[in-house]
DNA sequence: ATTGACCTTAACAGCACTGTCAGGCCGCAG
DNA sequence: CTGCGGCCTGACAGTGCTGTTAAGGTCAAT
């Protein structure tokens, strides 16, 4: 399919397809005429993308993890190469999610103490 | 003390402390001449502001949830007033931890499954 | 062949954040 | 009073992401 039902049955705006193909994160095919070809196997890998990219990794790091992720029997080459970078993303992660957790604690207080004091 | 001082306290940078009180979120004093004058307050705003900032909210929400969070009895006009934006950030909170969580799973399986391999 | 919807790239623009640098003021020590 | 370190503001830079727009090619249908 075109980017245009793509983006629709994705939910990602055209833009970010495009800015997604420009970082190396989703490749679609092309048309003889350029147009890019979106495959079903595009629309998940695209949906993995936007989860790991609102989670807070940054398209770089999506790209390096990507192969590691698409295969069903992963093959360790290049997991092994990223290693590192995954460890890191991962505490990163981790840290995250712990403030993230502390304010949502903090903001849920919050709210009861506004909603016991109407 | 003065910004250099507080800066290393608070392991923010002068430059961060500036923009911080850029976007209304920590203003310190100043002296006659002009100088930022921070307080020991000022250090435990200073950090509930980053964990909040590093946690995901924009510092503009920061400011609107800031006045409800340091007083030890919270007065609820100002936090009625943004009692919506409140309930947003919240469930935008909870999305974001969830998209948090599947990656970390995901990348922590993904660690696993590298380890083994070796 | 023309039209209109859809596609292409390229560029401008903006936000949020962060570093750096320049030009200048302040304040304390010598 | 001179110097030096610290502070001030303002501006430019750069990254990551995102929207918009301009100029132009493609395609299906009329």
């Amino acid at each position: 399919m075109h980017i245009g039902e793509f983006a629709k049955r994705s939910g990602i705006s055209e833009r970010m397809l495009r800015y997604y193909e420009s970082r190396g994160v989703l490749t679609p095919r092309r048309s003889d005429a350029g147009y890019r070809q979106y495959s079903e196997a595009d629309l998940q890998q695209a949906t993995l993308v936007r989860q790991l990219n609102e989670a807070g990794l940054k398209l770089d790091s999506v790209a390096l993890l990507l192969p590691c992720l698409v295969d069903d029997a992963p093959h360790f080459d290049p997991c092994d190469r990223v290693r590192a970078t995954l460890a890191n993303e991962l505490s990163a992660l981790d840290q995250k999610l712990d403030a993230l957790q502390q304010s949502r604690a903090r903001l849920a207080r919050l709210v009861d103490q506004v909603k016991n004091a109407v």
